[in-house]
DNA sequence: ACTTATTCCTGCGTGC
DNA sequence: TGCACGCAGGAATAAG
């Protein structure tokens, strides 16, 4: 399930191989994704250069020397690797672009949730998947404040609210739950009842495991790997998120994580620590 | 404007 | 061993 951590660590393990190397190549053995992959797009990349490589929400954004922008979307088993031939292409290699220097990136991805497109630099902030995204959680303007003018008079649970992209961006089902337990707020309290205390709570626990998840290369549930194909860390070090009817991390608690659904997805959270 | 349900897809675990 | 079934979930979209 790539969420910042693991769209960063993608990130990360890109950007300094492909910036300024030129697309040779844009190869696609299937087409549909989540949204089919424009008839045009190799023709639009081709021969063109990487200027920049960077992560806005779950999107990595490619920019090229032809002022228009390659924007992936790892979906929920999507990955990237790194190859230095495209000989061997595995089950669900969906495309894979090939630069100079005899590099190559695939895009791997099972489940066909994920999806690629290109469009204008200039107007990618515009873009219909772009315009409505809220702040990014790891820069100053999400702070308390922010998060407490979102969530008042809501009545939606406070888990989905920082789940919605459209408030705050990255967060997915694992960090959500984890950011929660590291607050002490169960993931079922509306949005009204935080209060500003919790939210300052919240919005530190929500950098702190982001932050901590980025250094460890995300979290390897079932199909995030590095670029390089070697397993993130983090998974290791989940307080709650799949841990359902184990004790509760807290030396002084020990009562059993409990699993609910909340909106269609499961959540976890500790029966004691939580209210 | 907000809230909730539905939809896409394949691999994996479970039960008969 | 094989098959049916439910579940995993990001987020656009439709529906309420």
């Amino acid at each position: 399930m790539p969420e910042l951590p693991e769209v960063q660590t993608v990130v990360n393990g890109i950007k300094s191989k492909i910036n300024k190397h030129k697309i040779l190549r844009f190869k696609k053995y299937i087409s549909k994704l989540r949204y089919p992959i424009q008839k045009n797009l190799s023709s639009k990349v081709e021969s063109s250069t990487v200027t920049t490589v960077f992560r806005r929400a779950k999107y990595i954004i490619i920019n090229l020397s032809n002022n228009r922008s390659l924007v992936i979307h790892l979906g929920m088993s999507g990955r990237i690797i790194i190859v230095k031939n495209n000989k061997k292409k595995f089950k669900h290699t969906h495309f894979s672009i090939l630069f100079n220097k005899n590099l190559v990136i695939q895009f791997i991805d099972p489940r066909r949730f994920g999806y690629i497109f290109v469009t204008e630099t200039a107007s990618l902030e515009k873009h219909r998947f772009f315009v409505n995204l809220g702040v990014e959680p790891l820069i100053g303007q999400f702070n308390d404040r922010y998060l407490l003018n979102v969530t008042k008079n809501k009545k939606s649970p406070i888990k989905n609210i920082i789940m919605n992209q459209k408030y705050i961006v990255g967060v997915g089902n694992i960090y959500a739950s984890e950011a929660l337990f590291m607050s002490g707020i169960h993931p079922s309290r509306l949005g009204k009842d935080i209060t500003k205390r919790d939210s300052e709570k919240l919005v530190r626990a929500i950098k702190s495991v982001l932050k901590k998840s980025i250094k460890l290369g995300g979290s390897s549930i079932n199909d995030h790997t590095m670029v390089s194909g070697k397993m993130g860390y983090f998974q290791n070090k989940l307080y709650v998120y799949g841990r359902e009817g184990s004790k509760c991390v807290k030396r002084s608690c020990q009562s059993p994580i409990i699993r609910i659904v909340i909106a269609q997805r499961s959540s976890f959270y500790c029966s004691e620590c939580q209210r």
